[in-house]
DNA sequence: GTTGGCAGTCTGGTCTTACCAAAATGCCAG
DNA sequence: CTGGCATTTTGGTAAGACCAGACTGCCAAC
């Protein structure tokens, strides 16, 4: 269907800037609108691609041009032979810092030297500026990870928690939104090393009392100080992971064996 | 080639997104490469795709599934019947950031305080381990600026050179770029304060003196004095802004006038 | 009843061929 | 040199087929 229109029609305004109607744009649209709608949830399988086809009355070669653009925007994933589930929100900047790192692997050592010198920023900022209930927060993990029956399985994650408490009281919206993104990659990027640096029992007692320092420092609005103890915490961090990993970074593709 | 890894460790949650070589992912990479070396300028038209798949040795489908990621991440841009080309530069993670100021404006003034805390480690880091040549090319920059001769409309450019140049001496690919990003997003959102950062002259020689001590550190290796005075330079730099834009950030939409 | 294995099915990934429509190109008349 | 038209090129869509990995369900063995 769809004949040329009409010229004088295609000369009006308000028509011409209908960018030409890919079929594959349109069902990405009305993808994005189901799981806008919730009537796709994140973590839902959708229906498959040739099912999804005969549904919207076009061929597979568009869903599947869809599709890819939608993974390509990491609103979707898909897995040969499992399906195309809708994945959680993805962020725009997260995409570019991963795309950075991918490009050039090494980029991720740059970026975790980068996290660390913003963490001694954040310190000394949330020292300064945290409100009362923000300084209770930062204390309350620190208690959780001094707790002695704390299952060691979650130390890994208390630590980001403590982190982040941070990032919060920092009131910075930017650098908390920074601060997700980088630990997201980080995390996924060698999420091992983070599980390793507690191995040690006596590691694990550096670090508890670097945090204890640290959030004294905030709890006293003590800038300086809260600066130079996540100075001194990074620095402890850092001797670890190059005992414990050796020289250079980690090969993004190092066998798990 | 990557074996599947060991089924006990596969089945832990961390490892379980092997992300399989896809032939659309290798092709969308291959791209990437040649447009970042700079085989394909920005603006120009990449070969057909017909051409691509041959050249590649693989389908014209999977060279289409490869520029339908590339087009949703706008890295290239196609019109039907015309060709594919690529986009103007349009850093990923500039885009990432602008949307971020332009959701809440208030951010802006976050990202200023975040890029003075990275200078501040960059200026460490460059003390440490600065290559000769690149200490020559801070000192270089320094000359230029102290030069009775030279034209004060260069004052603020210049500023961003001897800045730059401290980034590149980090020899962290990430900081060069975080940093040519965030100067560029800065400068165009409130370029007129630079501006005028070098209005009074004690001023323009507060800074001069700032970064020669900044450049003296590094060419010294002495990477906390380095940062020190960078210290020094960014809360004077901040002074003035102060005291300069009254009291909170400049409307975005402010004329020049 | 539970478990383990196995086959059949479903799904996404790739390839081939074919056709459409719009833009780009080249050619020729004026 | 210019304007207009026909040809060619290019991206977009369609249909059919095959592969490999993941999923499902059934059945035998414990």
């Amino acid at each position: 269907m769809r004949g040329r229109s009409i010229p004088a029609l295609a000369a009006d305004p308000r028509f011409q800037e209908i960018p030409r109607e890919r079929v594959s744009d349109r069902v990405a649209q009305e993808l994005l609108r189901l799981i806008a709608t919730g009537d796709l949830a994140p973590g839902e399988r959708l229906p498959g691609e040739r099912q999804l086809a005969e549904m919207m009355n076009v061929s597979r070669v568009s869903v599947r041009a869809a599709l890819q653009q939608l993974k390509a925007r990491s609103v979707v994933q898909a897995v040969q032979g499992g399906g195309t589930r809708v994945v959680a929100a993805a962020d725009e900047l997260e995409s570019a810092l991963a795309t950075l790192v991918r490009a050039n692997p090494s980029n991720l050592r740059d970026l975790m030297e980068l996290r660390a010198s913003l963490e001694v920023w954040a310190a000394r900022r949330a020292a300064e500026r945290a409100s009362p209930e923000q300084r209770a927060e930062i204390d309350r993990c620190l208690r959780v990870m001094q707790d002695p029956q704390r299952p060691p399985k979650h130390k890994a994650e208390d630590d980001l928690t403590f982190h982040l408490a941070i990032a919060k009281a920092t009131g910075s919206a930017v650098y908390l939104h920074l601060m997700s993104v980088l630990s997201d990659i980080l995390e996924e990027m060698f999420s091992y090393h983070r599980y390793a640096l507690y191995a040690r029992p006596e590691d694990d007692r550096t670090f508890l009392d670097d945090h204890a320092r640290i959030a004294a420092a905030i709890a006293e609005a003590d800038g300086p100080a809260a600066a130079r103890a996540m100075e001194t915490h990074l620095r402890h961090v850092q001797a670890r992971y190059r005992e414990e990993g050796g020289a250079e970074q980690p090969a993004l593709n190092a066998s798990h064996a």
